[in-house]
RNA sequence: GGGCGGUUAGCUCAGUCGGGAGAGCGCCUCGUUUACACCGAGGAGGUCGCCGGUUCGAGUCCGGCACCGCCCA
């Protein structure tokens, strides 16, 4: 190590991310480590596709969790030799990203409409040029390793093509069709949307009823509703065919207040007769359960709602062009000056509002493009269900199964100008409809002019493809043929049917394989009370500001130790617990790396903790690596923390301070070569620290080892290491150890002063020494009468103790240990627990009752 | 309405096969011995939501109840 960089090492106390974070990442993006060749097969290989972040995005927690997850197993297989790739990318975002360039054209005084479609697509490309990277940059704060030279987009060249390529099939195959059809209109954004995009919420609402005097009669049907003004596009009235109270009226009719229009009285089993009066007012037109019933029934479909929002000239004179709140207000006026409005009450109801706009939505029939599912979810069932694809935490293949079996027709075309547009053109002159991946010139029939369909897809359409897409399908790229199917697909649980199931039903058509093996569900991360981080509610964390203050490793480190398989609060104690094992990481480092020299690091165990703690390293190894492989990254990550801190530093770094210190460099060989492991086995948890810190050790070995840390090979557990007698015996002085600290404490000793003490018998083997140290005793062969024994290590009395303080406490001891042995006796002296319970629990039983009974002899037995 | 998950220390969470309840943070006491005060040593703290059952033995298995959260309709 040169002078400077031994100087830097020896000041820099405290580790400090923010000088560090990008310098590191500067190296692993100029090495090439994340950007692998395409070559050779998916077997040999490793790949995770991005689920692709929404272009208009800033990083949040979700995404900081789920990149640090990716991160961690790209990083591990990268490290273990395989040929890793990460794909990238982003997905357009439709609604999203139109909404911010208009919201700009609406500063600048003019609208999308006043530009015109070209000009407006030319413009979002230009947002899209200027500040479309911004979530990619910030993953790379995060450290991830993704591969920055394949970022893909949705709407790149190639990716269109792939996009139209499906459509057309799946147009031929006749699952895609066109059809007048009610939607989940989103007046926010003038677009339908897909079921998925809808969120229902509970609203305070009122209940309206209101009397339709039925034909012929002076009676009257009350019907409920909270939506009186859809009343105007009413066509029936339905009574449940059973219900005796209507049973009479059904095949007669009903008069429509404020329109008139007769309305005939239907019968349906779907209607509930505890509901209101048990007769209720049916809108093909604007609700969709009516809807389903008026087609059952074959009832006109009224439209008094446009797309606009507004009330259409066939709501009549009276409320055309009104807004459907003014409406509403204007329709119970009118039935309150015709005395039909019967009562009104408080009513909480379940309300569709847009996922994309946060607007109310408007249920409309209109004409659009569909998606039939059911057979591209039959062999998607199929593969979850004999776990082909597994899902974990398991407990999710029953989410995605329940919604698979009952797959709807998906929504697929949207009113917007920004995404794909529709390869569909329509011949005005003869009617024709051509669907082709490219446009065709004229029409064939007739020769006539061709127009476009104005509809692009659906974002989600085209982000289905994405696992293949990416890789550049439908061309046969290397990529394709070395990184197909990928290995895993990590995500969050509201993104199973939106992205999980459509991934596996279109890879499993247009590929003939699965997208990806295993499905890794994240948990979600919640504010740290408990409510859902969002930006609107004032929740959100963001990651960013985390990792400024302190450093990447920390938050992953953080995001890892507090997920599990629940959804989970945010724990700014767990990122402060990762900085704090940063910090610490480097420091144990800096007491190691400034007392070699020129030694490289090498497995060569001298003494008996040396073996111990490359026996304990095995298993914390062991753990670790079972612990990623299976998805479970906060035990992993505790594992992590605990060996480190816990065994490493409390107990090897002291134990080997001395040898350390003498300068003879016994020792270094082994600790060194125990650093560089523990190192590469953080390495994808906390890849900046040890990254650093392994250059420090490299230059310490004189340039010897891997180039960078970031292809090192992920430690591997050596069963040969693994030494019973090293940690039996050290374990021993440990135990030692901390009983002569408590008991310390427990007659009030300094911690810190040397006692006396001797050998009670037996050979003085090693571990003594060691004890000596730890616990701070001497064995100078003082005189004197034994306090205490602890195994076979006497402690002497000596002026540093109050013998009365001790004979008190013991006494107290005495209790303790007594009422233990009582209770060891009752349970062996139980029939049934010795002749039930396993024989190796009864003998721990034993002896637990034995090392009482010893301890309490040793204490003064009987008294 | 249907389904899933949760309820364990002051807080956030682990707890595998049923065999004496754990971690981190916080709290208390002590401590600057040449890695780290983002540190070290020690300690206190639990009716495992409630009721019942199975068992020699239940945080863990079964039944019921309460409360909280999420998804679907």
């Amino acid at each position: 190590m040169d002078t400077e960089r031994r100087k830097r090492l020896e000041e820099t106390t405290r580790y400090e991310p923010s000088k560090v974070e990008e310098r590191i990442l500067e190296r692993w993006l100029e090495g090439g480590y994340f950007h692998p060749p395409a070559e050779g097969t998916p077997e040999e290989h490793f790949s995770i596709a991005i689920p692709p972040p929404n272009v208009t995005g800033a990083l949040h927690m979700g995404h900081a969790l789920n990149g640090t997850v990716q991160d961690a197993l790209t990083r591990i297989n990268r490290m273990r030799g395989r040929n890793t790739l990460w794909a990238l990318g982003t997905d357009h975002a439709g609604i999203a990203t139109q909404a911010v360039v208009e919201r700009e054209l609406r500063k600048e005084g003019t609208s999308r409409h006043e530009l015109g479609r070209e000009a407006f697509v030319d413009r979002v490309w230009k947002w899209r040029q200027q500040y479309g990277s911004t979530i990619i940059e910030q993953l790379k704060r995060l450290g991830a390793s993704c591969d920055y030279e394949r970022e893909r987009f949705t709407l790149d060249e190639g990716y269109v093509r792939a996009v139209y390529r499906v459509f057309v099939r799946l147009y031929d195959k006749g699952y895609i069709y066109r059809d007048n059809y009610m939607v989940n209109w989103d007046v926010g954004s003038r677009s339908a949307i897909s079921d998925l995009e809808v969120e229902n919420r509970e609203v305070a609402d009122t209940l309206y009823s209101i009397d339709y005097p039925v034909e012929g009669s002076d009676r009257v049907l009350t019907v409920a509703t909270v939506r009186p003004e859809t009343m105007l596009a009413d066509t029936a009235v339905a009574v449940h065919p059973d219900d005796e109270r209507y049973k009479d009226l059904i095949g007669g009719s009903c008069i429509l207040p404020l329109v008139g229009r007769r309305l005939p009285i239907i019968a349906d089993e779907h209607v509930d007769p505890e509901f209101g009066t048990g007769a209720v007012k049916i809108t093909p037109g604007h609700d969709p359960n009516d809807f389903q019933i008026g087609r059952a029934h074959g009832l006109d479909e009224v439209t008094v709602i446009g797309e606009d929002g507004l009330m259409t000239a066939e709501a009549g004179e009276r409320f055309a062009g009104l807004t459907v709140a003014e409406a509403r207000e204007a329709v119970l006026a009118a039935l309150r000056a015709d005395g039909l409005l019967r009562a009104e009450e408080p009513y909480v109801h379940s309300v569709p509002f847009s996922h994309r706009t946060g607007e109310r939505i408007e249920p409309l029939i209109s004409l659009q493009w569909f998606c039939r599912m059911d057979e591209l979810a039959k062999p998607a069932i199929e593969v979850i269900e004999h776990d082909r694809v597994r899902i974990v935490p398991e407990q999710h293949k029953r989410v995605y199964l329940d919604w698979m079996e009952n797959i709807r027709p998906w929504c697929i075309s949207r009113q917007l100008w920004w995404g794909h547009r529709l390869p569909v053109w329509y011949c005005d002159a003869c009617e024709e409809t051509y669907v082709a991946e490219a446009a065709p010139d004229r029409c064939c029939s007739c020769g006539g002019e061709l127009r476009q369909d104005e509809d692009v897809l659906d974002t989600w359409f085209s982000s289905a493809l994405w696992p293949f897409a990416v890789l550049g399908w439908p061309e046969q790229t290397p990529e394709l043929r070395a990184f197909y199917p990928t290995n895993v697909l990590v995500t969050a649980r509201d993104i199973i049917f939106l992205w999980v199931a459509r991934m596996v039903m279109m890879g499993l058509e247009f590929t003939g394989d699965i997208p990806f093996d295993d499905v890794y569900i994240t948990p979600v991360i919640q504010a740290p009370d408990g409510r859902r981080m969002s930006k609107s509610l004032g929740t959100g964390i963001d990651p960013l500001d985390e990792i400024t203050v302190h450093g990447a490793d920390a938050v992953r480190f953080g995001l890892l130790a507090m997920s599990s398989g629940q959804d989970v609060r945010y724990s700014a104690d767990r990122i402060q617990q990762g900085e704090d094992l940063a910090n610490k990481i480097w420091n144990a480092s800096r007491l190691i790396l400034l007392n070699v020299g020129g030694v490289a690091p090498e497995l060569r165990p001298e003494r008996i903790e040396d073996r111990w703690i490359v026996s304990r390293l095995q298993r914390a190894i062991e753990a670790v690596t079972m612990d990623l492989d299976s998805y479970d990254f906060s035990h992993a990550a505790q594992e992590l923390y605990r060996f480190f801190w816990s065994e490493l530093c409390d107990w090897y770094l002291e134990i080997v301070k001395p040898r350390l210190y003498d300068g003879q460099g016994e020792a270094t060989a082994t600790l060194l070569w125990v650093l560089e492991q523990t190192l590469a086995l953080a390495h994808p948890v906390m890849p900046f620290v040890t990254e650093e810190i392994y250059s420090y050790l490299r230059s310490a070995a004189d340039g010897k080892g891997s180039e960078m840390l970031v292809v090192h090979p992920f430690p591997e557990v050596d069963r040969s290491l693994a030494d019973e007698e090293a940690e039996r015996e050290v374990g021993a002085s440990i135990e030692l150890t901390r009983s002569v600290r408590r008991w310390r404490d427990l007659v009030g000793v300094a911690p810190g002063s040397v006692l006396p003490a001797r050998l009670a018998e037996g050979d003085g083997a090693p571990p003594h020494e060691l004890v000596a140290r730890l616990a701070r005793l001497s064995f100078d062969g003082v005189e004197g009468e034994a306090l205490v024994t602890f195994g076979r290590i006497e402690i002497l009395s000596s002026e540093e103790v109050d013998g009365e303080q001790v004979r008190r406490r013991i006494a107290e001891k005495r209790d303790t240990l007594r009422s233990e042995i009582e209770r060891a006796e009752g349970r062996i002296g139980n029939q049934g627990f010795v002749s039930n319970a396993p024989a190796q629990v009864v003998e721990a039983e034993r002896e637990k009752l034995a090392t009482y009974r010893a301890e309490l002899e040793e204490l003064g037995g009987q008294g």
